[in-house]
RNA sequence: GGCGGCGUAGCUCAGCGGUUAGAGCAGCGGCUUCAUAAGCCGCGUGUCGCUGGUUCGAUCCCAGCCGCCGCUACCA
């Protein structure tokens, strides 16, 4: 285990206010497909998601709901969990920043950039709303016409005393590792963003909140909690053990990449890798801010402002129900570029489910095993130590698994998929209607059997090649046949270099009345 | 206002100095029937946002303009 390299992955960890939606969805499975992948490539790989809890409007929900603040985190944990298990994700951990080794490692490290010197007390002077019991941004007050947005009463100014870090002594020391890292922040172009924001001027940030229970004391001033960022963000290090398991910390640390939104990827790149440098620690080795997923109206074709108070959310679940947890994955993965935005619509969802997954995939795997157990029962006989030819007339497998694998690791999903289809599943389908075994069959049978031992091998690359994305339907692909290399052991390079096949190929297929089961029933 | 991005077929996007600008989906026509009424073949005269410039040559480089969008810090 020692000599496999390791691969930390992240996402962000996300509020309990209200179950998930299809955009947290999006980037779970952005993470797994991600982490699937490199587990494939032999990565020892430890992949983290969690929740964030230690906020006040958690308090106040709870509070709505008659219930503890700690039973309500829980009984939102168990709910993500539930969507998250619906949708496969691999997660090794789940954090709630209100659990112990939380709580244990935050005071840990911000004791620790407070004996470095990099926290200092001063006072905090802003809008502050009596009826929320809290500050209101510039923003949000201008925004509302110089009123609380919730409460529609002007504001007090207010000061409070409070600790800052100095977030602006790391001013240089940022800029030069944006230039010694220059693939740390994902996509391209949200660095510059960042970059030209860091030069600007970087102010300290306030990093503590009086007067609060709910939350992480500061172990240097208990009369203070730890305010948002400076808690949230430590969830990386907490959950692998900072302050609580130092030497699995150490072998995990630092991330190689966190998944985040767009929106905060100014906090993970600029604030996070300020606050490692103060705590003595590596910063993180890449941020990928991916895009966001917008409910399209099929009528319409309106991008849909989806709200709470509207009750027009899109629940994961939903689509999950109707379609299935593979499919969701499919469909977010194909058609939504990660790095950029994306739509999701009902109808869209539909006609790429029926196309791709049930006409195209769905509809090879049918034929193929239906015409081998047709005409040959359940095994192909002499096919022991036989090679598959080549049918992809449309370029090398080799290529083909090279493109699928740069598009992978850029994390431009959609592309890899593209390719999959374009370059193993499409041949496959024009290759049959060619060769034509089903009248072959007729006059050589052995001939036949050839042309069909050939289809299945697209069938045997597309699983491979398809595990992180739909990791079901390409083991049920994979294991409706004997191929010798284990489907826990199988690699991308099995897809070009194929294991011999010591037996006779044969299905092992559930095949009632010598049909498969559809992979994707094709919905109308 | 400042910095940055985008604008390519009905839809989603790829291409980013050089033969007739490409894929998928949708649509239309034909073939086929092994298969989930699936599959295969054929069909696009698109001002590559507009106007100039650089170049032997620009969708791809530069400038200006128009239209969208992001960031511009303490809500995560």
């Amino acid at each position: 285990m020692a000599d496999k390299p390791r691969f930390f992955i992240t996402t962000a960890i996300d509020y309990p206010n209200s179950r998930p939606h299809i955009g947290t969805a999006f980037e779970k499975i952005g993470a797994d497909v991600q982490a699937r992948y490199r587990r494939m490539q032999g990565y020892d790989v430890f992949f983290l998601m969690g929740n964030d809890e230690n906020t006040i409007k958690v308090v106040k929900r709870a509070r709505e709901l008659g219930k503890e603040p700690q039973a309500y985190c829980n009984e939102m944990a168990d709910q993500f969990k539930e969507v998250w298990r619906a949708l496969n994700i691999s997660n090794d951990d789940f954090i709630q920043t209100s659990e112990p080794r939380h709580h244990a490692g935050c005071q840990q490290f911000i004791q620790k950039v407070f004996e470095n010197g990099h926290i200092y007390k001063g006072s905090y002077e802003g809008w502050y709303c009596e009826g929320c019991e809290e500050f209101k941004t510039e923003k949000q007050i201008k925004e509302a016409g110089g009123v609380c947005p919730n409460h529609n009463t002007p504001p007090v100014r207010r000061s409070e005393p409070c600790y800052y870090f100095a977030l602006s002594k790391f001013q240089d020391r940022l800029l030069r590792f944006y230039e010694d890292n220059p693939d740390f922040i994902q996509p391209e172009s949200r660095r510059n963003e960042i970059v030209s924001l860091v030069q600007t001027e970087l102010l300290d940030v306030n990093i503590t909140r009086s007067g609060q229970n709910w939350g992480i004391r500061v172990p240097f001033d208990d009369s203070y909690t730890i305010y948002v960022w400076f808690d949230a963000l430590l969830n990386y290090v907490t959950g692998i053990g900072y302050g609580t398991e130092a030497e699995r910390f150490a072998h995990w640390w630092p991330a190689d990449v966190h998944f985040i939104g767009k929106d905060i990827t100014r906090f993970h790149c600029a604030l996070w890798p300020a606050m490692c440098f103060a705590a003595g620690i590596a910063p993180p080795r890449r941020v990928f801010g991916h895009g966001f997923v917008y409910r399209k109206d099929d009528a319409s074709g309106d991008r849909i402002k989806e709200s709470k108070t509207l009750g027009n959310v899109t629940d994961p679940m939903d689509i999950i129900t109707r379609f299935s947890g593979e499919a969701f994955r499919y469909y977010f993965m194909r058609e939504c570029p990660f790095p950029g935005d994306g739509d999701f619509s009902w109808l869209r969802f539909a006609e790429v489910y029926n196309s791709d997954l049930a006409n195209n995939l769905g509809n090879l795997y049918s034929r193929v095993l239906r015409q081998i157990s047709l005409n040959y029962g359940t095994v192909l006989e002499g096919t022991a130590g036989q090679a598959p030819e080549v049918i992809n007339s449309e370029g090398s497998v080799h290529t083909a698994v090279a493109e699928v694998q740069q598009h992978l690791e850029a994390c431009q999903y959609n592309q890899a998929l593209q390719k999959i289809w374009l370059l193993i599943l499409d041949p496959a389908n024009r290759y049959a209607d060619r060769t034509e075994p089903w009248k072959l069959v007729k006059q050589d049978k052995e001939a036949a059997k050839k042309v069909l031992y050939n289809l299945v091998e697209p069938l045997r690359q597309g699983a491979i090649l398809l595990k992180p994305f739909i990791p079901r339907a390409a083991e049920v692909i994979y294991r409706s046949f004997n191929f010798s290399r284990p489907w826990e052991e199988v690699r991308y390079e099995d897809v070009v270099t194929r294991p011999a096949q010591t037996e006779p190929l044969r299905l092992l297929a559930d095949l009632p009345d010598g049909k498969p089961k559809p992979l994707f029933p094709r919905i109308a």
